[in-house]
Order: structure tokens, then sequence, then C-alpha cells
DNA sequence: GGGTCACATGACAGCGACCTGACTGCTCTC
DNA sequence: GAGAGCAGTCAGGTCGCTGTCATGTGACCC
């Protein structure tokens, strides 16, 4: 799978160093841009999958910024980033177009999961799991495969979304912990295993068919 | 594939004729109204795919026309058509859950583009609330299932018709928060759950069924 | 085979999210 | 003012997610 474009806009230099290694560490092609007009001139020239686009920019609204590409037909979701005592419930309205928006401060896991959803909800016709005929729904907060639909606890969610991002890619212990947990957070080795030992079962009740395989002392890989 | 229904509210008979015309040029289904009375009348009986509503209407406000419908359960998507430079019309049409926005003037290929943007955003996301077998019925207030009828307070529908609008999607809480209740409002986070069970005891009336499900630690789904 | 290590699995306690019934206050109508 | 109905809050109970532990199992190396 070619990897997905990100077109990112923030005036912060600390956190748009930031967000740009934590995005292309995930394989992502990222195109950076640091005010409002930059990015709408730079976007719609060559339109990106997906925008990320902080509101509070100095020389625009983020929101203007999107309007404004908007009017040059990208229709690309865009992720907003607001700062949190600024956040208010207008910009819920934002859910029922497909976009979303993130408060900071904001764990890197969460931008990364919420990134790969909005992908995966603007292309809905391509299989997220490749072959493996699983499909992640983070509209429900499930899996799918075929007709069957199993629901998953936040903390699975993230790992087997971790899993189904780079599927047939052996992800290591550490990558998928770094993945499903907060910068920072200390958890037990056992508590990875644990987890995939629970998807495990209930991917099992869906199909019957082993959907996440051991590679011992590295990872796991879903196929 | 069926053309997408289109329903359009301007009063200036220039551009609401060029408008159709030029919508159903493109094989969508257009139904024209002039006035918001008669468009909260006409779409809110038959709700189309998208909504195209100008905001300056003679008769009301088009925020208020799209608040109107969104209170009877209409979900569709909207472009509002506005003057240029008027950002707090843009701002307050997302409180009134629009979804995009053109100013004027417009070229057509730019209004065309955007339609079918906002369509192609929206369409996995809108099967009517009818899969559940629950239908709101917007004129009594009250939701429907089979024969039976339950009764519902205001706030009760707007939860419902929010949670209605996508189903199969977990709708977070601060979703609903802002679903039902006005921008500002500040409502105690255990309020929610008491509506939702409230919801729950009714809906269990009507058929004994189970339509609401929590997803815990996200937010509420209805099936 | 025997030892070691990594992983698998079932059980469990803590905790926070959620559910529920009861209650108060408000508004509207008569 | 009385009554009815709606909105919102509170307290207490329940339930499920989470992370950890103990123990079992299999892979690998010698």
């Amino acid at each position: 799978m070619i990897s997905a474009r990100i077109g990112l806009c923030e005036d912060d230099p600390d956190l748009r160093s930031v967000l740009t290694r934590a995005l292309r560490a995930e394989e992502f092609d990222v195109r950076a841009t640091i005010t409002g007009h930059e990015a709408v001139e730079v976007f719609s020239a060559s339109a990106p999958d997906l925008l990320v686009i902080d509101i509070g920019l100095p020389d625009a609204d983020g929101r203007d910024v999107c309007q404004a590409l908007r009017t040059h037909g990208v229709t690309a979701p865009v992720l907003f980033l607001t700062a949190r005592d600024a956040l208010s419930d207008r910009l819920a309205g934002f859910h029922a177009g497909g976009d979303d928006y993130l408060t900071k401060p904001f764990a890197l896991t969460e931008l990364i999961v919420r990134v790969r959803a909005l992908l995966r909800r603007s292309a809905p016709a391509t299989p997220t799991a490749g072959a493996s005929g699983l499909w992640l729904d983070p509209a429900a907060h499930a899996v799918r495969c075929g007709g069957q639909l199993a629901a998953l606890t936040p903390t699975e969610f993230r790992i087997l979304a971790a899993l189904a991002a780079r599927p047939g890619d052996v992800l290591r212990r550490r990558e998928l912990t770094s993945a499903a947990w907060p910068d920072g957070a200390i958890v037990h080795a056992n508590t990875l295993d644990t987890y995939i030992g629970r998807l495990r079962r209930k991917l099992d009740l869906l199909d019957g068919a082993q959907h996440i395989d051991t590679v011992r002392g590295v990872g796991y890989v879903l196929r």
C-alpha cells in the first residue's frame, strides 16, 4: 500500500517538528506548512489524503483555512488541533461532516489512531487489513468479518488498529505498546500478551481463523 | 445508483432557477423551495440526501431552518449559501449542524464539486433509522416501532434523533451532549446517563428489545 | 533429555464508568 | 395555588475494563 499523504499546518516549531516526525515514523508522507496562507497555497495545488490543521494559527483561523481549501475542491478529511481551554461544543458540527478534532495536549498515539480512522473513513472501499478479511470499523469501535461484528474495548481497538495499519508487517512489542498506551505509560510486559489473547479470542469467534501470529522474540503480525 | 435527492431553498428566482437546472443537469433529483417555512414543511416530510439552503431567506434565517430540520430528525448534510466575508455566519452555521459553506458569488462547478463531496462523505453514514426497526416521528414528537408509539420529551427526542442519524456508529458522549443541549450549556456528566436510561425504558416498552448499546469509555450506539 | 526463556491463559482485585431510583426545582396550565 | 410534566442532580449500587499475577505450554539451545 502506498503511504497516505498528510498535510500538516502548525505554526509552533516544536509541535510541528514532533508531529512531523511522529507521522513519518508511522510511514506517512508528511508535508508540513507553517502559516494558513502557505497551507492553502500548497495543499490546493496538490491535495493530500488528509489534513491536520491547528485552529489557532497566527495569520488565519484554521477553520477558514479548511473553508478556503474546500472552495478549491479539496475534499480530504480534516483533523483540527485546538487548545482545551478554547474548546467549545461549536466544533461538534464537524463530526457530521466526517472530520474530527483533537484537544491539546494530546497523546501522539491518539493522534495516530484518529488519523488512521479518518483515512479509513474517507476511503470506505479499501479493505482495512488487506487479505485478512477483517474490517476495522472505527465508527462502531468494532471489527467486522463477513457479516459478523465483534465489539472491542478501547485498548483492544488501539492494538488491533496498530496491527491492521500494517498487515503482514511484524510489529515489535515496543511499537505496539507505544501505539496502545500513552507516551510514558508504564505497562507490565505481560499486559500486551493478555490483550493479544483477548483479541485472538474475539477474532476467533468471528470466523474461527487465526489472524494474529506470534513472531517469537520480535512481536506480532496480522495476516 | 439512484440519483441523489437534493433539497434546495433559495428565495431569489434567478439563482433558484440556475441552481435547479445546474443540479438537474448533473442527474440530481432536485426539489426546490422558496421560503424557510416551506423548506421545513417539505423536507421534514420527505428528507432529501442533501440540502442546499440560502442563509439570507426573507422569512427565516437559513440556520434556523437547518436547526428546525435537525430537530425533526433530518440528518442530511447541509450546504449553506452565504454572502462573502461573513465569518460569524460560518460559525453560527456550524452551531446549527451545517456541514459546508459556499460564499456568493460562486462558480457552479464549485457548487457541484462540493455537493458531490458532501454526498460522498455522508453516504456511508446515513442509512435510515428504520434499520433498527425504530421510526422517529417528528410531528408527534414520538418514536414508533411496529404499531406501537412512545411519546418522547424534547430532550429525549433530540438525543434519540442524534443516535438515529448514524445507526451503528458509536456517538461519543460529547457529541450527544452537544446535539441535545445548546452550545455553552453546562450539563452534569451524569445527566446524559439518566436520559439514556429513560429512553431505554421507553424503547423497551415498545418491543422489548435492546436498542441502545453502551460502548464503555466511548459513548452509545443505536443498532 | 533437560534447562531456559518467551509467550499463553485463566483468575482476580481495583477502579472508574455507567445505571437507576429518588429527589428538587422549574414552567406551564387550569 | 394546585397539579402535572419536564429537566437536571445526587447517591449508591452494579458492571466491565484494565492491569497484574500465577501457572501452564511450547520453542529453542545445549
